[in-house]
DNA sequence: CAAGTCATATAACTTTTGTTCTATTGTTTA
DNA sequence: TAAACAATAGAACAAAAGTTATATGACTTG
């Protein structure tokens, strides 16, 4: 049985030429192709393929979106980004739509083959340069909550209360100081961390 | 200019072939192989190559422990794992320790040289089924930021606002309305998620 | 079609947050 | 030991956040 294939590009070119050379390998099998997200959202549910190479940009609704619209019509297939954007932000909004697999476009037809191989047993292909942008901000997710280096125990102890909200007030009795002091400590965490204000504080304690 | 590579792996066999192997390509100069973590994280430090090869399982000190200990005293240097352990703790705490790359065992060994290349070049080569893990717990992460249902639609995009730490009046201006207005959702966001202010609704919302 | 929700807005007001300046005491460290 | 830092605190002030009341047009939905 061989793996059924949907392919949604915009560039005439750049879809034929795919087509045409997964149709030459028996494993692979094009189901249909897409010029746009539209069409392929509507077709989709009906074709479920085992894969969809999906272009991010394309002339009306986006690849991404496309993925969210039929994600859950079409709940076995993987979706595997074909894309120049080799930006943060598309890589990882692309991966939290569905998608699993992530190509640049530059990428060999032969690495096609295999990845694609790869992404129906169950993985995750992609370049190198985007694997490192998910370990990258693995580590930042799992860091989190250590109390920051730079600022003194104190400061830290208060930073702590403030990420819960407390107010000025509740602080200075939890720790047992005057409403003055928190005042001052958070000015120096403020200080410290290059932030204006508690929810900034918050997000970089927290980089999220 | 060619690569400097520090091997660790306990088992002869395995080390000296790769080392052998690497030795035949001039791109790469192995510096110099141990077979113990302890033996590694001494010599680290003081060799500072481009990338350590790290096996995960070592007699005494683990691979891990040993990346742990020299990351800071080598900060230039990249980790490749190279190891059996498919099992995700062990993926994942490699990650956190500092690891870029990771490999299987089962990887040939023309693909150790491409993938030692990328690593060398800021990429994260690692085999995909590794990769979906990492895109998995990714996905797990990140869809804690979903919109709130009870919220209407203008309400969750001042909220995602809100948790960035702009201003009413900044909100306003990219939202294009009122700082009254704003004003106004932000009130009717806090009742509808039973809180006092920005930072309990930030807390509710990113539930920690 | 009446009731409810959504988005918009203004006005007046209170509370909380954040800034700045000043000052004392104790600890650490170059 | 002088300098730097940490923790403490009072006071005055500015800025921002949050509350309450009121109102209107658009839109959905039972």
């Amino acid at each position: 049985m061989s793996i059924s294939i949907v392919i949604v590009e915009d560039l005439n070119e750049v879809r034929e030429g795919l087509k045409q050379f997964l149709s030459l390998n028996p494993e692979f099998k094009v189901l249909d192709t897409f010029q746009t997200g539209e069409e392929a959202a509507f077709a989709i549910p009906k074709l479920q393929p085992n894969i969809v190479i999906m272009d991010i940009s394309l002339p009306g609704m986006s690849g991404i979106e496309c993925i969210r619209l039929v994600r859950d019509k079409s709940p076995a297939t993987q979706f595997m980004m074909f894309t120049v954007y080799e930006n943060d932000e598309k890589v990882f909004e692309a991966l939290k739509a569905g998608a699993s697999g992530y190509l640049l476009k530059n990428t060999g037809l032969i690495e096609m083959v295999q990845s694609l191989e790869e992404l129906y047993s169950g993985g995750s292909p992609m370049s190198s340069n985007i694997a490192r942008k998910l370990v990258t901000v693995f580590r930042e997710k799992e860091t989190e909550n250590l109390p920051v280096k730079s600022l003194s125990k104190r400061e830290n102890e208060v930073l702590q209360f403030l990420s819960r909200g407390l107010l000025y007030k509740e602080i200075a009795d939890q720790v047992g100081i005057s409403t003055a002091t928190v005042r001052q400590h958070i000015h120096k965490i403020y200080e410290k961390l290059h932030v204006q204000n508690r929810t900034e504080a918050i997000n970089k304690m927290f980089r999220r």
